[in-house]
This record gives C-alpha cells, structure tokens and sequence, in this order.
DNA sequence: ATAGGGTTAG
C-alpha cells in the first residue's frame, strides 16, 4: 500500500488544509478497513458506542486532529455498525494492522465485489452503508460509479456522505477529472452546503465552465442573486464562456430581484450569445419580464418562442394570473389546446383558480371537461383546484360531488371541501366532515375556525379554539389572527390582550397581518385607547390596512370628524383604498354627518378612484341615513350592475325616510333587472306597506313570502305584519294573524298588539293576548 | 453532466 505515494500527490495538488483533510480521511478509512478485517477475524465484539446522527465534518477534521481529540467515524462492518472509533485508537490500531500486514500481506478484496456489496445496499436504500463501504474501500473506483454517488447524496440530502466521497475520490484518484468533481460541488450546494461548495470551487486546481455553472446554479437556487451576479462577472471577465445553463441561473436570480434593466441587460447577452431559440431560456425570458411587471414584453417575448412547451405556457396563465389578469389566465390557457403540448397539473390548477376569482363557472366546468377526458381526475393537485373552483362558484353542491368521487383523497382537498362547507356557513356539515378527516394540519384547524368566525358563532369558535389548543402544538398567523376575531367579536378585551402576549412572546406581532387584527380587536372592544397605542407602536411597519382599521375603530365610537382628520393624515403615508372609503363612509352615516360624507364623495371623484358596488352601496347607505334620498338614488342609478344589497340598501333607506312608494317603486325596477330579493328585501316591501298603509298588498306579499320568492318568513317579517295590521288598526286580520300563527310570538309582539287592542277596543283578542302574556311571566 | 415553471387548502 503506497501510502505515501499518495501523500506526495495529494500534497502538490491540495492546499494544506485539504490535504489534512484528505489524509486523515484516508487514514481513517484504513484503520476502519483494518478493524472490520481485524475483528472480523477475531470474531469478537467491541465496545458498544452511542454512534447515531454523528457527522464526519470535513472542516473540523483538523482541528480534532491537531487536538488528537476523538473523531466520531462511521463504522463499517455490519454487526458493529454503530462502534465508535477514536482517531488515538484508529491510528494505534492502524499501526499495529500497518505492522502485521507487513508480516502477513493481506490482499484487499477485489474491486468488483466491493461494488456489488454497494450496490446492493444502494438497492436497498442504505445510502449511509453503502458510502461506509466504498469509503473503507483504498482503491479508485469507476468514475460513473462516483459520479452515482454523488447522485445518490444530492437527492439524499446526505452530506456526509458526500464529503466520504470527495474524500475517496480525491484520495484514490491521480487526477480526478473536473466534471466529478462539479458534481460534488452539485452534491453540496443540493445539501444547502454553499460553504462546502465554494470550498471546493476555489481549492480546485483547473475549473471549467461546468464548474461555474454549478457554483452559480447553487446560489442562485439557495436565494442569493447578487452572489450569482457577481459570480457571473468573474466568470466572464476570467475569460470563461457562459452557456444557456448559466444564463438559466442567472435569469432564474433576475426574476428574484425583479429588476427590470438588469433583466433586459442579461436579455441582450442571451441574444448575444446566440441563445435566443433555447426554449428554456425564453421561458425564463417570459418570466423575469413577467415578474418585473412588465406584461406585455412578457407576452412579446412568449410568442418569439417559436414551439412553447408546457412549462413556457403553465408560466404565461401563472403570471397573468398573478398580475391580477385572470380574464387572460384563462384565455391563454384556452390557446393551448390549440396546440400539442398537454397542460401540467399545474397548470390546470392556475386556470382554475383564475376561473374561481372570475366566478367563470362555465369556463371552470369545460376545463373539468378536459380533466375528465385526459383522464387526470385522479390528481390530488387538480382535484382540489376543481373543489375550490366549484364552491368559489357558489356550487358547493358540484364540488362536494367531485370531493365524493376522489379515489384517493389527500389533506388538502379534505381541507377544501371542510373550508367549502365553512365559508358558505354550513357549520354543522363542515364540523362533521372536519371530524371524519384522517388528518389535519394547522390549515385544516384554521378553515374551520374561520367558518364559525365568519358565521359569528362565537361560541363555538371558543369552544373550537379551546380543543384547538389541546390537539396542535403550534398555533401560526392565521390561527391568531381569527382568535383575535373572535375576541373582537365577543368584544373581549382581557382575552384580546391575553393574545397580544402570546404573540408578543412568539414574534408575531412583526407579522403585519397579525398586528393588523390586534388593531382591529382593540378598536373592536371599544379601547380606541390601546388601539391608538398600538397604532403608534408599529409606525415601522404598518400598512394602509392598519390606517383602515384606525380610521374604523374612530368609525365606531362615533368620531367621524376626527375619522377625518387621520384620513387627512394618512394620505402623507400610504394611499386610501376603497375600504379606507368604505370605512370614512359609514363613519359619516353613522353620525349623520352629511357635510362629511359629501367631501369623500368628492374627494373619490376628484382623484378618479373607480366605485365599485360595495363604495356605492356605502354611498346610498351614506346618503340615506343623512336623508338625502334624491342623491342616494342618483348614486344608485350611477351604476353599471346592482346587486341585492345595495338594492336592500336603498330600499330599507327609503322606509326609514318615510318613503314607502319610492322603496316600491325601487322594488319593482329590482325585479324588472332580474335580481332575485331575499328576506332583507321582503322586509322593506313590508316596512314600506306599513309606511303606506297597504294592509291588503302587505298580507298578499307575506302570504306569497315562501311561494313566490322563496323565502322562509323570519321573526323581523312577523314583526312587520304585526306593526302593520296594528299601526292602521286592522283588527280582523291582526286577530287572524294572531290565531294562525306558526311561531311562537315574542313578549315584545304581544306588548304591541295588546297596545292595539287597547287602542281599538278590541277585547276579544286583548284577553287572549293578555293569557298569553300572562303564561310568559309564570 | 449541468438549466426553466409550479405547491391546489385558511
């Protein structure tokens, strides 16, 4: 065994700190090579050692060394896999073995059977064995078989291993070739090892572009783009080539950044360089430009590929989907069945998410068409993504169809079918099926917590919250977030601030969603005080949201004119949104602060902000609470679509001004427009019969309540048929009313008719009402 | 030999 042969070869080849590095490793391979022959031999065992988890560290090879202080080795006999072997021990032992080799050469096994035992442990998955193996192995192995190693240890994430293996083929090899050992700089930077990496880089004698591309690829995977640019100038300047997989690092590192003249600045070299047909750089090319913002050179430089494949086009619908296009999302998708490539599952589930925030239940349903003819129901990935389509879509029904027919059934789409049945205040189904889920994770607690908040079933949100605590250890953002709904909601202070110290001791109040529902909890429970405070705290880092929810805790103690006053304040931080508006809007309806109101509208006009449905419906809310009917329906009429609230909104505005024809007359124009009233609107046609005095049309519409609109009558609709027939001293029908009815009246119900009756004289139905009151007392 | 996109649930 030349072992100083292979000394004086490392030694010009490596620097010293590789070089110890190399020899000890050698050293130890032997002396582990030389135990297992030895007491193997021997056939008696050892000392039993702790062994588990403990890594070979290259770097701290020489520091042990020098100390001469124990190094944990891997072992490699089987039976004494987890024997501990000191280095003192290792090189006495490898003394002794050193001398009786001498006296009684030993021939090391053949190199063929030393592959096949690592290949069967390859096969087996021991990839930890097998590198012990090849690692106590003193001579050089096939250059393909390292090169699976390598392999082995990138996909493993084993970076002991890896380093074995560099050790190995550096120790046993005359010169290894640099591809190698690109892979072994592959293998750590795989590993999250940059360290390892760049080592090896710069101790490498000869690099060729090979090795560049691996040192960039690695940064630029692991999240460092400036390193990758500053790499790439060196690379250039040394006088190296770049190549496509280079520029694929390197645009990878622009899209990052997201900076648009450096983006086009790389574009040039591509070009430059003659890489302009690679498909993968141009989709790189759609990317970057995409993630700059930059759409439309994104789509110009989509259609200068001249074949897209799947991954060019699954980028062009993702970015338009994230710049907020999702019309184009779906319409590019479309564009694809015009072509041979065949969406990736990905894909299929961006389209669908476009079509879910288009509510484009038509196009949602082609492409689950698609899905069903390629035969790709079966994918957990598109499954959900349908699941979410259809109950975004308002067709809980159809996604929970598509839930029932999963083969395999995964924790997301349990968890979207559990949120589909919460959001749409389905509780009780979301409980029960959130109870049969095989597992959960802190996503699938949220969902459900999230349904009882929006619900306002605050009591079951605690006890959910309580249950919560005792199942999961670790509770995240959006966890607390909803707790302090619930707080909020409950309007419990000393819970709230509870909270705002867990999150203070667990670094979530850095968290801007988070510190956003602390502000909005305080304000909530009336402390504007401590929301104040907490406001001014998170100067650093607060957003227009937390400006919102200020403005609305102002809103809420009746402070409109100094809502105002921060709004004007606001505006030298962030921009107002349309919920700033929303927020100021309703401040002002609430104090009936007319003036007010009339400068936001203003100001909305005069900075050109587009109303959407729900500032128009704060701005007919506005107007009519201060009674400004005429403006209110001028807003209204404003309007390219209206939905069923902002019609409830005028409607009951006109009541409550005493304008019960108009609210009719409003009423059959909603119906002429195709919206369908609910039991709000049904309520104002009733406040509106009363305001009227349409005893006769008020009876007909309550009558026809469940026929005709489809609405279960409610108590607010007994309340009105009572306030009617008592208001315009109906007495026959309110007695028939009184008789028939199928609820059980309320004490304030039965306080107003006998008011009536009194009023009326009417004691036949006083006396009868006067028992009932009397069974309620007793 | 190496490169690009994407993670559906709250």
């Amino acid at each position: 065994m030349s072992l100083s042969r292979q000394f004086h070869r490392v030694w010009q080849f490596w620097n010293m700190r590789r070089f110890w590095v190399v020899i000890v490793d050698a050293y130890v391979a032997l002396a582990a090579f030389f135990v297992f022959i030895f007491v193997r031999g021997r056939g008696r065992g050892r000392r039993r050692g702790k062994g588990k988890g403990e890594g070979f560290q290259r770097t701290c090879v020489p520091h042990h060394f020098g100390g001469a202080k124990s190094i944990p080795v891997k072992p490699i006999s089987n039976k004494y896999r987890e024997e501990r072997i000191t280095l003192c021990d290792a090189a006495s032992v490898l003394k002794q073995l050193l001398r009786e080799e001498n006296l009684n050469p030993r021939q090391p096994p053949q190199t063929n059977a030393v592959i096949q035992t690592i290949l069967t442990y390859l096969e087996a998955g021991r990839i930890r064995k097998a590198t012990s193996v090849l690692f106590a192995f003193p001579k050089s192995f096939p250059y393909s078989f390292y090169a699976l190693f390598f392999r082995l240890c990138s996909s493993y994430g084993a970076i002991v291993e890896a380093r074995k293996v560099e050790s190995h083929l550096l120790t046993f090899s005359r010169n290894p070739p640099i591809f190698l050992l690109n892979r072994a700089i592959e293998s750590y930077a795989k590993c999250h090892c940059l360290r390892d990496a760049h080592e090896l880089f710069d101790e490498m004698p000869r690099r060729d572009g090979g090795t560049w591309n691996a040192l960039i690829t690695a940064y630029s995977q692991l999240g460092f783009p400036n390193q990758v640019f500053s790499l790439f100038l060196c690379m250039t300047r040394s006088g190296v080539c770049p190549s496509e997989v280079t520029f694929a690092s390197v645009l990878a590192s622009c899209g990052a950044v997201s900076q648009l003249l450096l983006s086009k600045q790389v574009h040039g070299l591509v070009t430059k360089f003659g890489f302009c047909g690679n498909v993968i750089l141009g989709s790189s090319l759609v990317d970057v430009y995409a993630k700059c913002g930059v759409m439309i050179d994104a789509r110009r430089m989509f259609h200068e590929i001249p074949q897209p494949n799947a991954v060019t086009w699954n980028v062009i619908v993702r970015r338009y989907l994230d710049a907020g296009d999702a019309r184009e999302a779906v319409f590019m998708f479309s564009r694809m069945f015009s072509t041979a490539v065949q969406p990736m599952n990905f894909t299929f589930s961006n389209a669908l998410v476009a079509c879910s925030s288009l509510s484009a239940l038509q196009e949602g349903m082609q492409i689950h068409g698609v899905v069903v003819k390629l035969g790709l129901q079966d994918d957990n990935v598109i499954s959900s993504s349908l699941v979410n389509m259809y109950v975004k879509c308002d067709k809980l029904e159809d996604g929970s169809r598509v839930f029932d027919l999963l083969g395999s059934r995964d924790l997301v789409s349990w968890t979207s079918i559990v949120s589909a049945y919460a959001k749409s205040g389905k509780t009780l189904e979301a409980r029960k099926l959130f109870d049969k889920m095989p597992e959960r994770n802190v996503i699938s607690w949220n969902a459900m917590l999230a349904g009882y908040v929006r619900c306002f079933e605050w009591s079951e949100a605690l006890d959910f919250v309580y249950l919560m605590r005792n199942e999961i250890k670790y509770v995240d953002h959006v966890t607390l977030g909803l707790m302090l709904n619930v707080s909020a909601g409950i309007s419990d202070h000393e819970t709230g601030k509870q909270i705002h110290g867990y999150i203070y001791r667990h670094g979530f109040h850095l968290d801007i969603r988070v510190s956003n529902a602390l502000l909005d909890m305080y304000g909530k429970c009336g402390n504007l005080n401590s929301a104040k405070i907490w406001f001014n705290q998170m100067s650093k880092w607060r957003d227009r949201v937390s400006w919102n929810a200020l403005l609305a805790s102002y809103g809420h103690h009746q402070l409109s004119e100094q809502a105002l006053t921060m709004f004007s304040e606001m505006q030298w931080e962030t921009k107002p949104s349309k919920y700033t508006f929303g927020t100021l809007l309703l401040a002002c309806a609430n104090t009936f602060a007319l003036y007010h109101g009339k400068q936001i509208h203003g100001f909305i006009i005069r900075h050109g902000f587009q109303i959407d449905t729900i500032m128009r419906t704060a701005l007919v809310y506005m107007y009519c609470k201060c009674r400004c009917l005429e403006s209110a329906i001028e807003v209204l009429k404003g309007a390219v679509s209206r939905d069923v609230i902002i019609w409830n909104t005028i409607i009951l505005g006109c009541c409550h001004n005493h304008r019960g024809k108009e609210a009719l007359e409003l009423f059959v124009m909603m119906e002429a427009e195709g919206v369908k009233p609910d039991h709000v609107t049904l309520k104002g046609i009733l406040l509106a019969c009363v305001e009227e005095g349409l005893v006769d049309f008020g009876t007909e519409c309550f009558n026809s309540l469940s026929s005709k609109y489809n609405v279960l009558p409610r108590l607010e609709h007994y309340n009105c048929m009572i306030e009617l027939y008592s208001r315009h001293g109906s007495m026959h029908e309110l007695e028939n009313f009184m008789r028939t009815m199928t609820i059980e009246p309320t004490l304030p119900m039965l306080e107003r008719v006998l008011d009536a009756c009194e009023k009326n004289e009417w004691s036949r139905l006083g006396e009868y009402i006067t028992e009932k009151i009397n069974a309620f007392k007793y």
